[in-house]
RNA sequence: GCCGGAGUGGCGAAAUGGCAGACGCACUAGACUCAAAAUCUGGCGCCAGUGAUGGCAUGAGGGUUCGAGUCCCUCCUCCGGCACCA
């Protein structure tokens, strides 16, 4: 004997076996690949559910616990449609072409295939070690050239379709980054990547024609299952108003007229100026000798600006004179010709008429340079009391009035007259007598610009385009795809514009096999968003060579029933998605005029951090955590809890390697839906996670550690059973999976009680409970003796009979205030409760002195005594 | 400024117009233990009271209703988005 063993007692051995979550993970998760439990057929007389993730960028910092919130989202969901016989598409990918990995191989030298090969394994490795039930054999990668052929392919029928252009357009151009960005790619003037700064300058660029869709993409909102704030952004986004093009001749330039676009037609007697932006090609024609230099030192101080010093939180209006006269069609009065940085040259006609009396604008530019004012509309006095305004001032031409009121001071002697008209009719009358003369046309105008599509990148889908010396733009043809992307050494953008693409000059350099005429291929690639554009049509169909997707799986799987992501794609690619697929419907290739047909959006989950007093943020290092209170560990300073988001500088990110190791997937994935709503914000708690592991550890020993028989189950619970059922099954049916979870927690604080665990209520709980934790539950449904895997058995269904009680507590209330509590008979009708209410001793005592004057009975819950 | 969304215990949160705070975390008392951890059982909105109990409570203020966290109006705060788009 060793007296010296460190452990002389032997614990007793466990009756049976303890919850080993690393093991059983494992082991189900190898069970799942290997029979290929998850894989949807093609069997289109199943009904069939479209459950699709946003694919992630497989960056090289792996996971963070924001993504497998979505990911479990749609994974319980996808497996609790499965166990109610629908034929579920659940599919996983990588939109793997992106700026990170083209920086990282320009500093290390290493090729950003090598990278994103890398990063798609860590990220492979650690979904799948969350236990999801993805079909991997329809697992798709952008940068796979299988795939990106076909981005390719759709490029060229857009380009076919007129709606690929090469234009000369004032880019947002990223000197730091060396390439230019698309608007939503520009924040506050700066690259939403690395913050650098954005100027513009003009480029040779591909557009696509987004705006040719801008109509159907606003209209088409309006049926789909979205959040209103998605579809409100979206609209904001496109940015509809309807209004007029108006065209004023020049005074002194014969024939030279100046269109502008309003959307207030209807003040066009009130305009005391007009504006043109600084870039208009009719300034230098139009600016007088003695204003030239005055208007040239303007234009090249706007010219030098970003866009946030334009058109930024500075509001201060600044211009400059041109010396130039235009004529109001109205009214023939000669008005003053401005230039100023507050009109836009992309929007509209890049000019406007000024009616400083009833525009914010306007009026401050009026005001500043001493421009006169003119009223012509009255503000209607109700409207103009709620906002303040003082009518006089209006009138006096010393206040801004943008509000509705009748016209006054608007007629003329070519049959035109406003004059008492409210601003809707007057617009119409006006826009009438426009057109009738033929100087004027009603017109709608979007915010959304087309799309600019290129990218001074290497890693990215190359344009099947080659210019040719000639100036033709030639097609690669269809049969020759994909183009493959030259395989280089130095990923350095040249920095003068050009793709680092321009340096492959054997890639670039096209000599025609037939004719020996010359040409470039095109050196700009595609931007990230055109792979995730259609990727979720690849899925469909993820192996054809022969099409992007065949057209009948692409009816039986289409549309996607339920997509899920974040909000930070409200506009970009949902909108570009949208676009791409009303013009692949257009073309008859796809079913559906929308893609997703319900979107939800899950919230972010927040990092823990801590404050001081003054409110900033202390690193999660500088932290103290040993006492009660934390402190700062240099100063000692008191700090307070406060959720931020995760980022590296605070030191408050949490990896879900750390979290699983620790508890196990079906703890990670079950916390992530208890925390809180799928769509709301949450802070992250490890503590949190200990509770529901805690659960999980209740449930196997219920299930595992309590003797199993098959005798009914007690009568007390069996309602408790079939409520189980019922709130589980519609919980998840519409998302909300922290009810669902309480519900089952509910249930086991009562089942756990019993010495003797009824089947049937064992059966049914594990079915619950698989598509939450799938791994504990395939591994009860084993312990129960029960044919693996439970992910295919069939989801419980309620006995609704079973939730029937024969009695009530009542609550009686006299005058709202709750009195007694009266258990009364079920089936009691209102007035039989009323009087069972008014007979009970304490209420009548209550009641003593006092006048019944209504009662009040709901059945099932309440009587209400109102009494003076 | 405009458009969305949200304000409920110490914390995450529940609540078809019908007993606010289910469920979980933290805390707390007890059981088990030599002890601790783990586990189990109970308590736990705030104020007053030994107590039964009473009063106050869903950002603030009004309103509708027998009854409001929930519906309506006004306002405040926070989060997200847009921001000279004529």
């Amino acid at each position: 004997m060793d007296f010296f063993s460190k452990n002389p007692i032997q614990p007793e051995k466990p009756r049976i076996m303890d919850y080993d979550f690393t093991a059983i993970e494992a082991k189900w998760q190898k069970y799942w690949d290997d029979h290929q439990t998850f894989q949807a057929t093609d069997d289109t007389t199943k009904k069939k559910l479209y459950v699709l993730d946003m694919f992630p960028y497989p960056s090289g910092a792996g996971l963070h616990v924001g993504h497998p919130e979505g990911y479990t989202a749609t994974d319980i969901y996808s497996r609790f449609k499965r166990m109610n016989g629908f034929n579920v598409l659940h599919p996983m990918g990588w939109d793997a072409f992106g700026l990170p990995a083209e920086q990282f191989a320009i500093e290390t030298g290493t090729h950003p295939s090598v990278t994103t090969a890398k990063n798609i394994a860590n990220f492979k490795r650690q979904i799948k070690m969350l236990g999801f039930s993805y079909d991997w054999s329809r697992e798709i990668n952008t940068t796979d050239p299988k795939y990106f052929r076909w981005t390719q392919w759709i490029f060229l029928q857009l380009y076919k379709k007129g709606l690929a252009y090469i234009d000369e357009v004032p880019v947002n151009w990223c000197p730091a980054l060396g390439t230019v960005l698309a608007n939503e790619e520009v924040i506050d003037g700066r690259s939403e990547r690395g913050n650098h700064p954005v100027i513009r300058r003009p480029m040779k660029q591909w557009v696509l024609k987004i705006t040719a869709y801008a109509e159907r993409l606003l209209a088409d909102l309006d049926g789909l299952d979205w959040p209103e704030g998605i579809k409100e952004m979206q609209r904001n986004w496109i940015g509809r108003s309807e209004g007029a093009e108006v065209v004023f001749q020049l005074d002194g330039h014969p024939g030279k007229t100046l269109t502008v676009f309003t959307t207030r037609p209807d003040t066009l007697f009130g305009a005391t100026y007009m504006v043109l932006c600084p870039e208009h090609e009719l300034v230098d024609e139009i600016t007088t000798l003695e204003h030239a230099e005055e208007v040239a030192a303007y234009k090249k101080r706007t010219a030098s600006m970003s866009d946030l010093e334009r058109t930024g939180l500075n509001n201060e209006k600044t211009g400059a004179f041109t010396g130039a006269y235009a004529i109001d069609p109205v009214n023939g009065a000669r008005i003053p010709v401005w230039i100023s940085d507050y009109v836009l040259a992309s929007y509209g006609t890049g000019a406007i008429m000024a009616v400083p009396a009833h525009d914010d604008r306007d009026f401050a530019f009026a005001q500043k340079f001493n421009i006169p004012v003119i009223p012509v509309i009255r503000p209607d006095e109700a409207a103009a009391a709620k906002d303040k305004v003082d009518v006089e001032g209006v009138l006096a031409g010393k206040v801004c009035w943008i509000g509705d009121g009748p016209l006054m001071n608007s007629a003329n002697d070519d049959g035109l007259s406003l004059n008492g008209l409210h601003v809707n009719e007057a617009k119409k009358r006006i826009i009438d007598w426009l057109e009738s003369k033929g100087i004027g046309k009603r017109t709608v105008n979007y915010k959304l610009r087309d799309w600019l599509f290129s990218r001074q990148r290497y890693w990215g889908e190359p344009f099947p385009i080659i210019i040719m010396d000639s100036g033709e733009i030639r097609m690669v043809p269809e049969d020759e795809l994909p183009l493959t992307l030259p395989d280089m050494k130095d990923f350095k953008p040249s920095g003068n514009g050009e793709s680092p693409l321009a340096n492959a000059t054997d890639w670039v350099d096209y000599v025609d096999p037939k004719t020996g005429e010359h040409g470039r291929r095109e050196t700009n690639t595609m931007p990230q968003w055109a792979g995730s554009c259609w990727y979720y049509l690849r899925y469909i169909d993820p192996h054809n060579d022969k099409a992007f997707v065949d057209p009948a799986k692409e009816k039986y799987w289409m549309p996607v029933d339920l997509y899920v992501g974040g909000a930070e794609h409200a506009v970009l690619h949902l909108l570009y998605a949208r676009f791409w697929h009303k013009v692949l419907y257009d073309l008859g290739l796809v079913s559906t005029k929308e893609p997703f047909q319900k979107l939800v959006n899950q919230g972010m989950i927040l990092g823990t951090s801590y404050k001081d007093a003054r409110g900033a943020l202390v690193p999660t290092n500088l932290v103290d955590l040993t006492g009660p209170e934390p402190k700062h560990k240099e100063t000692g300073e008191k700090l307070v809890e406060f959720p931020a988001k995760m980022s590296k500088s605070l030191r408050n990110v949490v990896n879900p390697d750390d979290v699983v190791r620790e508890y196990g997937a079906d703890s990670m994935r079950l916390y992530e839906m208890f925390m809180g709503p799928l769509e709301a914000v949450k802070p992250w708690n490890t503590r949190g996670v200990e509770g529901v592991f805690r659960f999980l550890k209740r449930s196997w020993r219920m299930i595992m550690q309590t003797p199993v028989v098959d005798e009914p189950v007690p009568a007390n619970l069996r309602r408790l059973l079939h409520a189980t059922i019922k709130k589980v099954t519609e919980d998840t049916d519409t998302l909300n999976f922290n009810t669902a979870i309480s519900q089952m927690m509910i249930f086991l604080n009562d089942f756990s009680k019993l010495e003797k665990m009824p089947r049937e209520a064992a059966e049914t709980y594990v079915l619950l409970l698989a598509p939450y934790a799938p791994h504990i539950a395939e591994e009860m449904w084993e312990g129960l003796g029960k044919q693996a895997p439970v992910s295919l058995a069939q989801w419980p269904s309620v006995d609704e009979s079973h939730l029937q009680v024969e009695e009530h507590e009542i609550l009686v209330q006299i005058c709202g205030k709750p009195k007694v509590r009266i258990m009364m008979p079920a089936s009691l009708s209102a007035d039989d409760m009323k009087q069972k209410a008014l007979e009970n001793s304490e209420v009548a005592a209550a009641l003593a002195g006092k006048t019944v004057v209504k009662v009040i009975a709901v059945p099932g819950r309440l009587v209400n005594i109102v009494a003076k």
